[in-house]
RNA sequence: GGGCGAAUAGCUCAGUUGGUUAGAGCACCUGCCUUACACGCAGGGUGUCGGGGGUUCGAGUCCCUCUUCGCCCA
């Protein structure tokens, strides 16, 4: 290496790895996350708040290609208005996670041969919480390695002293308000988790099972039977009647008859009900009111018995009301064993008329996936009508909007079928239902009370009381999530400041575990004598879409095709993970990972990292340390068309980005309007444009043409530097919500940066209205005539280095061409010559849109037929286009019938096609003749 | 079964109230180590806008219908 360029000083690379972790670490050891109440106008204070509450993942919970996503978004939102200098606050946290985390600890305890019994509610909850101590937070510190500026200061914990008095707070008011009560009827049983559970979380799935036809006779004349067809034989003890349509001709003569069940050989009678569908299965339905919902509701109206045969562990037993209804043989029999022993011993009595295939939907737990059990039992409800009625409102008026917008379908088709919410839990991790019994009842002592102190006395008759032994939903306490993590119930400052908050960002299955409970919950809490209704927590609930792999798949531990978030950060930089996730994912679209070729799907992101790390080792290199003269104090003289041209595209830059992230929130302050309420949120189309900025205007072009004006010595070095500079701090800027580390990282080296100042709290770019777009187009001339000549010198197979003689005629931009034609001669290889120097016989050519004429020499090489052909195929499709024009200018209708302006945007473009046309043909003759 | 949505380049998707010769990224093809970057540069568009019908001066865009696919709730 004879002359070893100072560049090598500066690797080409960056690394990540190297300076993200301790950047991270400064940002947050510098304050740059934290929000102050008293700066939220809401507080008096100068800015507006921006406001967006993490998801809180489960607390022993580790970082997924789910969380990178989610979070990602929701970092460029935060950062992005931040920038904006907005009091931008993000809310951390974790969820207790009641069945999920409970499951985790059982299945420890299970390696020592334990159950949760075996160690008693106390010992149990402390084995629980040293785990969470123990592991809990992680994923709170994989955040961070994504780079997520979280306002660490207020990390919440749903199970935290002060959560857990908000979680007290909201239900004790809710059971005042007589919101809360005590329903005795069937729900959805995990046989495996040993609690109920909410409709929600027993999760449908599509399966195939068989349909059992049985034959049940007639007390008194066995020639004469019903025939019912049921998926559950084994539900068969508990049946406590028939029942048929009235209006069934079929049965009606069986209506008030008695039938012998079969599997246990008890007489119930046959009814006749409104809910029997004549047209499903035979007709007839055997009502088990028990175990089904819909034969609850039968049951309720004939009055019948209710029987409990399965156990809480899923096995046949006699439970309530059951006694003497389970044979000896079947008892103790898991319910699936029990199914098939039923068929069988049915079969050989001649009872099972005949089974069929049958596609239905079997409900699963959502934590362990085990089929659940309905099973009548005692929980609490949340009674949701009046809770969903503003709520819905508030989604139709446009005070909240849901993106994409199809969801708000989704949510209003929720919304109106509500149903009440079981959150009742027979778990023991979690917030204990604060429901309290006398200890020793007498008249006057209600039944049961709520209460916020833990060990309340009997209001009845003072004496002692005990606690309900249920805990609650974990998402009854993950719904106060947006004001809880705030203070509330307190009017804390934070609250004031902060709630509303602006938006909501999470994946679409939680639609209605966890947002819609949130407007709900906090509509009720805010409700007021100015505002009945409430304030809604959000304006905005933004849906993202899901990572799946190539095959569209979801990602998944069990089909092991996820990406470990933190394995790309150690590969690629969180930069790389961040751009990948926000421009590969339009709003509502799936984000697709191929798990196989990781260095594929990050490569994009990691080369423009890359990219942006070697504009900025050029700009230091080449422009050194001294401080530059702010751009608006050059005068116009100084700045040369493409200085204007780079101006006029960081405006335009701004602008795309702008209008893609949208409005912050509602212009009024109140509800989204029609023609904003679909605005903004589209990361993907800001990331591209400010991609596009960078790399396709800036690096391509600006940046080669200032390499000869930045020269040592050359006259206008200092303006020169002074634009680059300026162009590069906007673009970092622009870019740093998707690419923080890197930006900051080559920020912080730009000449003249002041000690403690940081790109993440530094003004997003405004359009500084310098560049002249007159002066600017004689750049685009230049860039035009570049193009044009690289595009010949391609097509004839001449080489970038070897440099051909070219010229350019036809417009007056090309005075100042011919002024400095260094630019265009360097980017295209060529030297640019007076038109008379070249011969047209020996020369081949490009007519650009604006009329300049492109002549390259070529001597003994041009290939005429190659020339014809190329502006012949280009004529022939204009002459097409142009007819078409002329058709359509030519109908009366549509001159009379169109828009004037079209009309005469249409006249103007048959101008200009044809102007081009006649050239075209022209050129096409002279070469024809040559 | 009820509700909602989608179909545009090889792939993933834009295309705002009907009005440029339908676009982008990735992938792909050709050439190039042009001293910031080969994780790069230059050049190249590869399309019957799912099928059929209708409204309109004009349809990727609106309506009807068929086909296929997806989501939410039962």
């Amino acid at each position: 290496m004879a002359n070893e360029s100072p560049a090598d000083e500066i690797p080409s690379r960056y690394d990540a790895s190297q300076s993200d972790p301790a950047l991270y670490q400064a940002w947050e050891n510098g304050g740059v996350f934290r929000a102050e109440a008293s700066d939220s106008k809401r507080n008096g204070g100068p800015a507006d708040p921006y406001v967006i509450v993490m998801p809180p993942p489960n607390v022993t919970g580790v970082l997924h290609m789910g969380h990178g996503l989610n979070n990602t978004v929701q970092d460029v939102l935060i950062r992005w208005r931040r920038m904006c200098g907005d009091t931008a606050l993000w809310v951390p946290g974790t969820d207790h996670a009641g069945i999920a985390t409970q499951n985790v600890v059982e299945k420890l305890i299970a390696k020592e041969g334990k159950t949760r019994d075996d160690l008693g509610r106390e010992a149990f909850l402390k084995r629980v919480e040293e785990f969470v101590a123990e592991k809990g937070g992680v994923i709170l510190k994989q955040l961070r390695a994504i780079g997520a500026s979280a306002d660490w200061t207020r990390t919440a914990y749903s199970f935290s002293p002060e959560l857990s008095r908000a979680v007290r707070e909201i239900f004790v008011r809710w059971y005042e308000d007589g919101l809360i009560y005590r329903g005795h009827r069937v729900t959805h049983w995990c046989s495996r988790c040993l609690t109920a559970l909410s409709d929600e979380e027993a999760e449908s799935h599509p399966a195939q099972g068989l349909m059992y036809h049985i034959r049940y006779l007639l007390v008194g004349d066995a020639s004469k039977s019903i025939v019912v067809a049921t998926t559950r034989p084994e539900t068969l003890f508990g049946d406590v009647a028939v029942a048929v349509n009235p209006a069934d001709e079929r049965f009606t003569a069986f209506i008030g008859t008695r039938v012998i069940n079969p599997a246990n050989g008890l007489e119930i009678p046959v009814i006749a009900d409104d809910y029997v569908d004549k047209e499903f299965g035979t007709g007839a339905l055997k009502i088990t009111p028990a175990h089904d919902a819909n034969d609850f509701e039968v049951g309720k109206r004939h009055k019948l018995a209710m029987p409990i045969i399965l156990d809480p562990h899923g096995m046949v037993a006699e439970g309530a009301d059951a006694a003497g209804r389970v044979p000896a043989p079947y008892a103790g029999l898991d319910r699936f064993d029990a199914r098939k022993r039923v068929a069988k011993d049915l079969d050989k009595a001649g009872a099972m008329v005949k089974t069929e295939q049958h596609h239905n939907a079997v409900r699963r737990c959502y934590r362990c996936d085990t089929v659940v059990e309905p099973r009548l039992s005692d929980q609490w409800f949340v009674k949701m009508a009046p809770l969903a009625a503003p709520a819905l409102a508030a989604v139709k008026d446009g005070r909240i909007r849901i993106l994409p917008e199809r969801w708000e379908a989704v949510y209003v088709n929720w919304m109106e079928n509500i149903r009440d919410w079981n959150i009742s839990r027979q778990i023991w991790w979690g917030h204990r239902v604060p429901v309290f019994y006398c200890l020793s009842p007498k008249a006057g002592c209600p039944a049961h009370f709520a209460s916020r102190d833990d060990a309340p006395r009997c209001p009845g008759c003072s004496g002692g009381t005990r606690q309900d032994n249920d805990v609650l939903d974990t998402w009854f306490s993950s719904q106060l999530w947006p004001f809880s993590t705030l203070g509330w119930p307190d009017k804390t400052p934070d609250l004031g400041a902060f709630y509303p908050t602006d938006v909501l960002v999470t994946a679409p299955e939680i639609l209605f575990f966890w947002v819609a409970r949130m407007v709900m919950s906090g509509m009720y809490v805010t409700r007021s004598e100015e505002k009945p209704e409430g304030v809604v927590p959000f304006h905005s609930v933004y849906l993202t879409g899901t990572a799946r792999d190539a095959q569209h798949r979801r990602m998944s531990k069990s089909l092991g095709n996820g990406i470990d978030p933190l394995d790309v950060v150690a590969l690629y930089g969180a930069d790389a993970l961040r751009w990948t996730v926000i421009a590969g994912m339009g709003i509502g679209t799936d984000l697709l990972l191929d798990h196989e070729h990781i260095d594929q799907s990050f490569a994009p992101g990691r080369n423009f990292a890359t990219k942006l790390w070697n504009i900025g080792r050029f700009l230091l290199l080449q422009v050194g340390a001294e401080p530059v003269k702010p751009v608006a104090s050059l005068s116009p003289h100084e700045l040369i068309s493409a200085d204007h041209w780079i101006l006029a595209r960081i405006d335009a830059a701004v602008a795309a980005s702008n209008a893609a992230l949208g409005p912050p929130r509602p212009r009024d302050g109140g509800a989204w309007s029609d023609s904003e309420h679909k605005l903004g949120l589209r990361l993907d189309e800001y990331a591209e444009s400010a991609r596009a900025f960078v790399w396709n205007d800036l690096a391509d072009w600006y940046l080669e043409h200032a390499k000869t004006r930045l020269a040592p010595g050359h006259p206008e070095r200092e303006t020169a530097r002074a634009v680059l500079v300026h162009a590069f701090d906007q673009a970092l800027r622009l870019l740093h919500p998707v690419m923080p580390f890197v930006t900051e990282t080559l920020w912080q080296k730009l000449p003249g940066r002041g000690a403690d100042e940081w790109l993440a709290q530094a003004a997003w770019p405004s359009r500084g209205g310098h560049g002249d777009a007159k002066a600017a187009a004689a750049f685009d001339a230049e860039r035009a005539g570049a193009t044009a000549i690289r595009e010949i010198k391609s097509q004839y197979g001449i080489p970038h280095s070897q440099t051909v003689q070219a010229t350019m005629t036809g417009s007056a931009v090309l005075e100042h061409l011919f002024k400095y034609p260094d630019f265009v001669q360097k980017a295209s290889g060529a030297t640019l010559v007076a038109p008379d120097q070249i011969r047209e016989e020996t020369a081949a050519r490009r007519i650009l849109p604006n009329g300049i004429e492109v002549l390259v020499a070529l001597d003994g090489i041009v290939d005429f037929a190659k020339e014809r052909e190329k502006l012949g195929t280009e004529l022939t499709e204009l002459t097409k286009q142009l007819g078409a024009l002329r058709g359509r200018l030519g109908n009366e209708k549509f001159t009379s019938k169109a828009p004037p302006a079209i009309v005469e945007a249409e006249r103007a473009k048959e101008a200009e096609w044809a102007a081009r046309a006649e050239q075209l043909a022209s050129k096409l003759q002279s070469l024809g003749s040559a």
